[in-house]
DNA sequence: CGAGTTTGACCTGCGC
DNA sequence: GCGCAGGTCAAACTCG
């Protein structure tokens, strides 16, 4: 049914960390350099960062070397190739070259295969170097995260204000807004207001003895999850009903990735694995380990019709902090279960307001995302695949909404683009996430002035470090450049990246 | 040996 | 009530 079979055959941006696999071809050295690629600084010289021959002399190319040449950059890594430490007998007047001259064909083999020693250790040296570098990306991606949540965050803060007029017609008297009342919910998580544990209704099985772990899971038991909205309308009562619900908005993140899973900051326990229906990939299950009971759980499944594409389902809230990358996840999956919930909680047609269309259609979108209402589960679909996808809208129910949401750049990388999309969701549920909420769960404006001081401070130290746009650059060009190929830009992909100083913006375009 | 993964069994909801 | 599918559990297994 879907034709999404585009001639899209090597999407093969490295996300797959793990690949450690030894199939070479050609020269058997390919595979390590390819992952060079994944650095490369411009693609308009030597095809960024493919491996370039290395002719030795005798006409065939018997080594490869990866361009790291790209404009003079403050982020120059030094990657010391080492290249030079090999015998270069096609250099006119070297020793070996003279040596070796009209010798036997015995000196000839032994020669190679020295040169072959010396290339696989090479080979070796080079690996560990890319493994590093891909270490510090991640950080600087990491950190790029963070400060962009962090201004997300401080925009929204402005949004608020300028919008206070308008809630404050809600009037609910102490000017809360409506969605506000979810805040407090994805704090308390797992516990009602006496640090009790909800699980008042019965256990989902009576096979295993109560402990700890057992009572937090009774949180996350279906009937929790799906509670019954009886006639007790009761405070907690609403609270519980409006958690649990909470609890099951999801939001699924389609992105094209080789790597069996996309690196959101979080560190997740696989606890079970499914063949689902109507799908070859088995859907996997996995629970976040970052602090013990925490609800937060995805399934990672690959795409029945593209297998490159891989859909990561999140629900629910965490309850610890989070480092920055994990936070605009968070941020996105509570958000989206806020913005769900809020407007019409049982009309699934009553999502999409005009109040949040207003908010949420933002010019320069590229990525889409659908809120689906038919799904057993409110879910929010952020698909990462690709620029505008026509499929999207003829694949997409009646009641699913294509929603374009803000982002100027062409394709960031997976970990970039649910923190945006973030930010329109949060738009319209007016929160921040679980750590924000914790601040403002002291429930003073002086709080929120005070983080926002705070954040700026913080914002403004990094914006004004010389280095920090030019690694700021060179990350995000990595991640463009070398996680999709084939978006059209086997040319020059220049991204600029620019941090205002005065307001801390940091802003990213692609040219 | 501990942490993580695999995998078959079990539970629940839902449609018929 | 029955069967199916999704989701979860936990013993067994693997790996570092």
């Amino acid at each position: 049914m879907e034709s999404s079979t585009r001639s899209n055959p090597t999407i093969q941006f490295p996300l797959n960390l793990n690949s450690t696999t030894t199939t070479h071809d050609l020269y058997g050295k390919r595979k390590v350099i390819d992952e060079m690629d994944f650095f490369a600084h411009n693609k308009d010289s030597h095809g960024g960062g493919q491996p370039i021959a290395v002719d030795d002399g005798d006409g065939k190319p018997n080594r490869t070397v990866t361009n790291f040449s790209g404009p003079p950059s403050v982020l120059d890594f030094n990657v010391n190739t080492g290249l030079h430490l090999l015998t270069a007998p096609n250099t006119a007047g070297s020793d070996e070259s003279i040596v070796d001259d009209g010798i036997s064909s015995n000196s000839d083999a032994k020669r190679a295969k020295t040169e072959m020693a010396v290339l696989h250790a090479e080979m070796e040296r080079i690996d560990s170097e890319n493994k590093r570098l891909k270490e510090m990306l991640n950080q600087m991606t990491n950190n790029y995260n963070g400060l962009h949540m962090h201004l997300l965050t401080l925009m929204q803060h402005q949004n608020d204000h300028i919008h206070s007029g308008e809630e404050h017609k809600n009037g609910n008297g102490n000017g809360v807004l409506v969605p506000r009342q979810f805040m407090d919910l994805g704090l308390a998580v797992g516990k009602d207001k006496d640090g009790v544990s909800l699980s008042s209704s019965k256990g989902r099985s009576g096979r295993h003895p109560p402990s700890p772990i057992d009572i937090e899971r009774e949180d996350l038991s279906p009937e929790n999850k799906i509670p019954r909205l009886s006639s007790d309308h009761s405070p907690q009562s609403v609270d519980q009903v409006t958690e649990a619900t909470i609890r099951k908005a999801r939001v699924s993140v389609r992105a094209r990735s080789e790597a069996p899973m996309i690196t959101d900051g979080c560190q997740w326990r696989k606890y079970g694995q499914k063949m689902a229906k109507g799908n070859p990939c088995p859907r996997a299950y996995y629970r976040c380990t970052m602090a013990a009971g925490c609800p937060v759980r995805k399934q990672v499944q690959r795409c029945a019709e593209d297998r490159t594409i891989l859909i990561n389902t999140y629900e629910g809230n965490h309850n610890h902090p989070l480092p920055p990358t994990a936070m605009a996840m968070a941020s996105t999956t509570s958000s989206a279960a806020r913005m769900l919930l809020s407007g019409s909680m049982p009309s699934a047609d009553g999502l999409m307001n005009s109040n949040f269309l207003a908010r949420t259609l933002l010019p320069c979108s590229s990525s889409m995302a659908t809120l689906s209402a038919s799904a057993p589960f409110p879910t929010v679909t952020l698909d990462l695949t690709e620029s505008p996808n026509p499929l999207q809208h003829q694949r997409a129910p009646s009641n699913q909404f294509p929603i374009p949401f803000t982002n100027t750049q062409q394709n960031p990388s997976a970990a970039l683009l649910p923190q945006i999309f973030s930010q329109a969701l949060y738009n319209q549920s007016k929160f921040s996430g679980v750590q924000m909420s914790q601040d403002m769960d002291q429930g003073t404006h002086q709080m929120k002035q005070g983080q926002q001081s705070q954040l700026s401070d913080t914002v403004n130290a990094l914006a004004t470090d010389p280095n920090f746009a030019t690694a700021l650059a060179a990350a995000i060009t990595s991640l463009i450049g070398g996680s999709y190929p084939n978006n059209g830009n086997n040319n020059t992909t220049n991204v600029d990246t620019s941090v205002n100083n005065n307001n801390g913006n940091v802003t990213t375009s692609k040219q």
